[in-house]
DNA sequence: TCGGAAATTGTTATTTTATAACAATTGTTA
DNA sequence: TAACAATTGTTATAAAATAACAATTTCCGA
């Protein structure tokens, strides 16, 4: 037996998604400057989601001067061009997997350790959209964030307990 | 043309609610002491979901000397016995409609308002259920949240325009 | 290529949300 | 009623986000 709706989200590649970013970008006549590139770099490079003053931490480590205003706004083009997800339960960002079509995305996020695994489920978001439409509501974002425990932290806790 | 899957939430009726809460509370050997009991109360009387300051101005206002954690510790345990929900994109709280079943639901928010909707459809519950096993994630929570603009906002806007 | 408007970034200060740590009080039970 | 647990009060601080304005860079037309 195997899943009909989604695939698996494909390795994250920190290159390979600056090259993406850099290309849609391009595309849509948005400037992806060095200070907005860089943070999805930072992104990119983290294995777990980070938030705003984790980012702002490294920028500095860079040698950049800045301040919270200065990632924020970052993040803000980021989200505005889908490049990155924010995970709002976490008041975090992590990079998005499938830019280029506008979606909100589905996340599975480990307690333990803080990964993060972005799905596309497109039936989730046509029930979604099918009960707003049902109450005459005007859907225009969905947060839907799945919290728990991944595999690989399961297998650390039965090899703690053994 | 109707739904299949989920009735209307029930109109809001604080006492209702309230004496459905002391029951449950009675049921499980807790306590809903009076300051839970009160922050449950000032929830349902509002119209729209509250956060812990603006809850904390109201015990005020009633002439209860209090701070944050006296809030956020009687949310805690609201949220544990399944009698309110927090929204996590915006850092609120309101009452849950369903409590007695624990469930963590689905909101219909509205940007505008800031009305809430809250849903229990069990197939989207389901849904991410399964993308959560088929990917060996122990699911522990769900946060699903529609942003967006509810019936009258919409007339209302509707309105403006004409 | 120069100058001015728009966009981007820097900077300072503040607001909003949430929690840590410990003291005082209340409730429960032996 | 003493002792213990649960709840609430209090002070202080941490963490996340934004407001307001200044400086800089980019872009584009004259």
């Amino acid at each position: 037996m195997f899943s009909l709706d989604t695939a698996a989200s494909p390795p994250p590649d920190p290159r390979q998604a600056l090259a993406r970013a850099d290309a849609l970008c391009q595309e849509r006549g948005v400037r992806l400057t060095e200070l907005r590139r860089r943070v999805l770099e930072i992104l990119w490079n983290s294995p777990t989601p980070l938030g705003a003053y984790a980012i702002l931490d490294v920028l500095r480590e860079d040698g950049r001067t800045g301040a919270p205003p200065t990632v924020y706004r970052a993040l803000e083009f980021l989200l505005e061009q889908g490049l990155i997800h924010r995970l709002t339960s976490q008041s975090m960002f992590t990079g998005c997997r499938q830019p280029g079509s506008r979606h909100d995305g589905q996340f599975l996020i480990c307690q333990d350790c803080g990964q993060v695994d972005e799905l596309n489920n497109p039936a989730i978001e046509e029930l979604l959209r099918a009960e707003a439409a049902a109450r005459e509501f005007e859907a225009l974002a969905q947060r839907v964030e799945v919290l728990g425990r991944c595999p690989d932290c399961r297998r650390g806790a039965i090899d703690h307990a053994a």
